[in-house]
This record gives C-alpha cells, structure tokens and sequence, in this order.
DNA sequence: TGCGGATTAGCACGACCGTTCGTATCATCC
DNA sequence: GGATGATACGAACGGTCGTGCTAATCCGCA
C-alpha cells in the first residue's frame, strides 16, 4: 500500500467521526487537517474538491456499514435469527466503528434531503440497497416459516428502519436512559406482530 | 401590533421555512435578509446574536406546530380517534405550515444531538415535552377501553414516534412514492395491536 | 408641526470557508 | 548517487460568515 493510500484512509476515517457529529456539511477541510496535524492544502490534494471527500466518506462509511454489520449478519442461520443477529449489529455499529456521533447514514439522510446534487444521489442509492437488504432479510424469515406469509417484507423493513431512527432521537438527543430498552421492546413486538399466530390453523 | 414586531414575526416565519431546508446552522443572516430584502443589519438588530434567532424559530416553530397539530387533535373525542386525529395532523403539518424542508423538528434534532448549548437545550425540552404529550393520548386510548391496559404508552409514543421519523426519511430522502401508504400501514398495525385483541377472555 | 424613540441601513472588522499556485521534501529506480 | 514523480507545505485569493458601530429614516404623540 503505497503512503498516499494510507494518508488517504487515515482522512477517511477521521472525516467519518467529523461527519457523523457535524455532518458533511460541518465537516471541514480546514478543521480536518488541524486535527490530522497537516497542512489544508495537502489534505485537499487528495481529493481534488470538497465534493469529491464528501463522496468518498460516504462510500468508505457504506464499506464500513456492510463490513460491520451486514456481511457478519449474513453468517447467522435465516430467518429470523439473521434478522435478529443484523438488528443488534446494527444498534451498536456506531459505537463499533468508532464514530462518537452516531450513525453518519442518520445524520446524512436528514441533512442532504433537499440538498439537490451529486452527494445527495449517492447517499440515497446506498440507502436504497440498503433498504433492499433488509427486504431481502424479512423476505428470508417469510420464506423460511417463521413469519407469515401476508407479512410485507417491505412494510416491515419500513418499521424496523422506524425503530431505528426513533431510537436515534430518544439516545442521542433525548438522552433518554430508557431509550435501548424500549428500541429492543419495539423490536421484539414487530417480530412478534410477524410470527405464525397460533400453530396454524390451516396447516 | 408594533412594526417592529410584525417584522420580527415575518423574520421568523422566513427563518422557520429556511431552517426546514437548510437546518439551524444552514440558516444565515445574510441570506435571510437577502430573501426578504432588507440589510443584514437592519434584520440583526430584532435579535442580538444568531443564537437568539435560533432559538426565537425554536419557539415559534413549538407555537406553530401546538396550534396546527396538537390543540385541533384534542378536540376530537378522547382515545384513539383523538389519536387519530393526532397523526394525521401531525403527517400533514409541515406542509400545512408551508415548510418546504419538512419538519423542522426532525432537521433539528438530528443537527444539534452533538451540538451543547443553550439551543440544542431549548430543542430537547420541546421535545421532552411532546413525548409526554404523545404518552399522554396513548394512555387516555387505555383508560378508556381502547387499548389493552398492558399498552405502555410511553413504549407507543416511541413506535409512532419510529413510524414518523420512517416515513420522512422515505418521503423526503429516498423520495418513495409509498411512504405514506406504508406510515399509514405501519400506524393501522400499531393501533391494532394495541387494541383488546378479541372479545376480551378475561371480562 | 415638530420632537423622540423605534426601526432600518451602510460600512467595516476579523475569522473562516474552499481553492489555487509555487515550492519543498520524500521515496524510488536508473 | 542523482534524476524523477509522488506527497506535503505555506501563502494567498475571493467570498461569506457573525457582529459592532454610526447615521439615516420612519412613526406615534404632544
């Protein structure tokens, strides 16, 4: 790996933890350079624009994301526990791959929403595979028996996707001490909602 | 009405309508003056620093979103149509407002989680209080029959709470044609879920 | 009609923004 | 070991930010 390469991720990941606190639009190449210890002027020869680092942290943050949580998610057994096993990597991801403001994803998807251009389309194109993954992930439990089969993989990652954020906004803004219980009860009452009812009538 | 506090009320509702977009920290001085054609500095004297401004739209944002959500909703009969009431008001209020970013609300609190002071305190007490309110609706649905009395409401007020932070971020980021469909789903599962599940064995 | 306070404008400031340019240092291969 | 390209630096540009002054203008009341 040539040293360019290495400065590069070293960047990367620093203006990851900026972004997930200040956002892609508080991250600042300034800023960034100070606390990287160099000069703005050699940090901005990596990338050519602010743009240009601001895709790239988003595409290094989607690396991560998949790295972290998805693919390890992928080796739990289908079904339900793959979704259970994705849902806990996923409640923790942030404070796993170190970034002290929460989820980047979150705090991107509100900031770019009417901010027209290409970070915005990159952002959402990684969302929508996401939001596909976890179709794919309740589609499995469906498929699998452990949910009904009237259940709508897409209605479904809608909710959990709802738990998510709210849980978000009840840690990191509210502060609330009880907001991990209730994230976690939420999600056992959509599972629950899912399940076969009683041990089938019509089986 | 004194000028200048009708001017100051047309500042913030200009201001409210750019933080929508932009968030608190994207609102600027400049161009908001820009926008209603006055100086910069003629605007900067109705308040004495940004931070004043910023707090001035939180409270006028909380005015606004009282009147047009919670107080027509509480004319409504107690219980769930009360709560009904609630979350289609609350689906519609950004727009009813003329907030072209959405809900303030949202932008807001995904801005300042990371952000001490005295703005991001005004923004969290707003939204403690809200919580509450939401917890209160839920709890009236279960004192009057309407849901089951093992409901917890706070536990409600966070899933509806996850159903609007879904459906904005599919409405306003990913710009999916059936986010409102799927909130609406996911508040009609919710609901249903809540309410006595058949002719009560136990009564 | 004219006075006085309330309201607005004009102008300047220091700080920081993204970006450019010329130059210096470093690693690498002949 | 000396040439060459990759990497980093320092200084500077035009622009915008929030904020502080001072002067002009407006409006309600005597």
């Amino acid at each position: 790996m040539s040293k360019g390469t290495l400065t590069r991720e070293r960047i990367l990941g620093q203006a990851m933890r900026i972004a997930s606190t200040d956002g892609l639009n508080g991250l600042t190449i300034g800023g960034l350079a100070d606390v990287l210890e160099m000069s703005k002027s050699g940090l901005f020869a990596h990338f050519r624009s602010k743009e240009e680092l601001q895709l790239q942290v988003l595409d290094a943050a989607a690396d991560r994301f998949r790295a972290t949580v998805v693919e390890p998610a992928l080796a739990a057994p289908g079904g339900e526990p793959r979704l259970r096993e994705l849902f806990n990597r996923w409640m923790t991801w942030a404070e796993a791959a170190g970034m002290p403001g929460g989820c980047v994803f979150v705090q991107a998807g509100v900031e770019l929403d009417d901010q027209e251009g290409p970070v915005r389309d990159r952002l959402v194109e990684s969302q929508r595979d996401w939001m596909e993954s976890l179709e794919l992930f309740a589609a499995g439990a469906v498929k699998r028996g452990h949910f009904r089969t009237d259940v709508d993989p897409a209605l479904f990652g809608f909710q959990l996707q709802g738990i998510m954020l709210a849980w978000h906004r009840a840690h990191r803004l509210l502060r609330d001490p009880d907001a991990t219980a209730r994230a976690r009860a939420a999600f056992e009452a959509l599972v629950a909602s899912a399940r076969p009812s009683i041990p089938q009538p019509g089986a």
